[in-house]
Order: C-alpha cells, then structure tokens, then sequence
DNA sequence: CCTCAGGTAAGAG
DNA sequence: CTCTTACCTGAG
C-alpha cells in the first residue's frame, strides 16, 4: 500500500528547521510530526509521508488517492519562484528579517486548497495551535472521508452546511459555531464564489472574503496567503505584532498603519516576510537553557 | 477559581 | 477611523 521513498526538491534550499515549521508551525493543521525526522500529513485526499534524512528530503504516498510528484512540489512551493521572491525581499537593508531567513532556511508558504484554508482559520481566533488543529481534526473526521490510518480529507462546504450552530458548539466550537453556519449558509448562496477569489486581484479578493461572517482583515489575510497564492498578503496577528513592536521598534502604530509599512517596505511577497517574522517571534525563548532554569528555582524558593 | 488564547462584530466617541 | 467589550471553551 505504502509506496518506496523517493527523493524530491534536490536543486532547492531546505533544511529541517524550515521544512518543520513550514509544515507544523501554525500555516496548516493538516501535518503532524512523527519520531525519525518524518511528517504525515494530508493533501487534498491523499495520505503523504516525509522525511528528512541526511540532507535530503523524501516523500511516499501513504494512503488515499494516487498523487504525483509534480502536485508535492507544487503544494511544497519547490520551484524558481520561491528562491526569487526570498532574494526580493528587503533582507539587504533589514537586518531583522536577515536574522530572521537565516534562522529557518527554507522556510515556505504551503500551497493549500483554500476552501479548506478557510473553515482551519474561521476557527482560529482565540485558540491555540493545538486546539485548532484538534478542533479541525475533529470536524474532518466527522464529516471528511476516510483516507486510512486515521487520516480524513477535508469534508468541502457543502457538508459543512449541513451541521446546524448546536452541532457546531457541540463540537466545542464556542461562539465560532455562528461563523460557521453563517459562513456555510452564505457559500451555498452564492455558488462559484471562492472559486472566483483566486482570479481577483489581492485587495478585491480581501475585501470580498471579508462578506463572510467571521472573516475580518486576520482571517482574509491568511487565507489569501495560505490559500490563494497571494504571497502580497500580510497576515497580523498577536506575534507579528509583537514583532513589529519590538523588533521595529512600532509601539503605538496601529494595525492599519502597520498594514501600510509592510506594503511598502517588504513589498510584493511581504507575506512571506511575515512568515519568516512569525516564526523567529514565535521561536523567540524556546531554546530551554538548563542553567538559567537552575537559577530561577533558587529564586523562586523564597517564601 | 482565575486568566488568557493566530480575532471578529457591534456600538460609542 | 480608533477604541472597548462581549463572545465559548479548555488549558495552565
């Protein structure tokens, strides 16, 4: 059933830094990560496998429909055009987003379908990572098919529309149940209307996601960005605010301002900046250092 | 028991 | 257009 590895993305810069928070780092809920360097996850309705051994990374199907190595690349942005749009970033004249690139080499925006992109971060205000992906996981099980292995392809729109808002709190949704529901209710309105999303330029097609109920300015962003290939799309959420305000020195700047600055200033794949920004502030204070741990129980002992 | 977490919507100034 | 606040729920 499973296939053999095989070798994939050979000419293109990764390292499993990148690779890792590329695939479990919050952008999608679809991954998980496993003992020996390896990643299942799903896309669209096929199980894949990766894994990162010696300097290479490997893929093999591992579940659900066929998939070609030419949509992995795809869906993994490996081609020209990602080395491009990091070389066109401003890293020459921003020493924080230098810092930043280097630390995750490789690090990219994922391909993914953006219907399913839609329900992952209609769901995500005020939740942690975990719980998102527990909440999504929960819903694809329920209404998704059954790829094997404990894995479920995203259930699509229409029978998203089929849970009314007490199915949805019941599933632990909470006052997101309503976004939802109304989300679902509209998309069976207006057939072709995500669809169309993709076609529109950036600022059309945030505008228009932002109908949704549910969908502010976040949400759209990050849609767009993970969704619609709109690399221009500048996601602001809690850390890249907290990275602007520290690391660019913006306390009191306010969102739409900052909006703004990243248009300007990171340019046409601004998206991706961010992405590279997220990751480093999220990362910030991760690395556990044992000695320093030491001295904070002296001091915290005192009574 | 209390606070807070990948935000949005509604109302007021 | 900026600023506040309520909104569900579960984890720390």
């Amino acid at each position: 059933m499973t296939s053999p590895w095989r070798p994939i993305g050979q000419k293109y810069h990764l390292s499993h830094g990148g690779l890792d928070e590329t695939l479990v780092g919050g952008q999608s809920f679809a991954w998980t990560s496993l003992p020996d360097n390896i990643w299942t996850g799903v896309i669209t309705r096929s199980v894949v496998e990766l894994r990162w051994k010696e300097g290479q990374l490997c893929w093999r199907h591992a579940g659900g429909e066929a998939i070609t190595e030419e949509s992995i690349l795809d869906y993994l942005w490996l081609d020209d055009t990602y080395t491009r749009a990091v070389d066109e970033l401003p890293w020459r004249t921003d020493s924080v987003l230098k810092n930043a690139i280097q630390g995750f080499p490789g690090l990219r925006i994922l391909r993914q379908p953006l219907d399913e992109v839609l329900l992952v971060f209609l769901l995500s205000s005020a939740k942690s990572i975990p719980q998102i992906r527990q909440l999504c996981r929960k819903i694809h099980k329920l209404l998704g098919e059954d790829l094997g292995g404990e894995n479920y392809a995203f259930p699509g729109w229409p029978s998203l529309s089929a849970l009314s808002e007490s199915d949805a709190r019941a599933l632990g949704m909470g006052y997101r149940a309503k976004y939802l529901v109304g989300t679902a209710g509209f998309l069976q309105e207006r057939p072709g209307f995500l669809e169309n999303i993709r076609e529109k330029p950036y600022e059309e097609a945030h505008k228009l996601l932002m109908e949704l109920p549910g969908v502010g300015p976040k949400v759209a962003d990050c849609v767009l960005l993970f969704g619609g290939e709109k690399t221009e799309a500048f996601p602001i959420d809690t850390w890249i605010l907290q990275s602007l305000q520290k690391q660019y020195g913006m306390r009191g700047w306010t969102v739409g301002q900052m909006r703004e600055f990243a248009r300007i200033h990171f340019g046409s794949h601004a998206g991706l900046a961010q992405q590279f920004l997220f990751s480093q502030q999220r990362n910030l204070g991760k690395r556990e250092p044992v000695i320093a741990k030491k001295s904070n129980n002296v001091l915290s002992n005192r009574e």
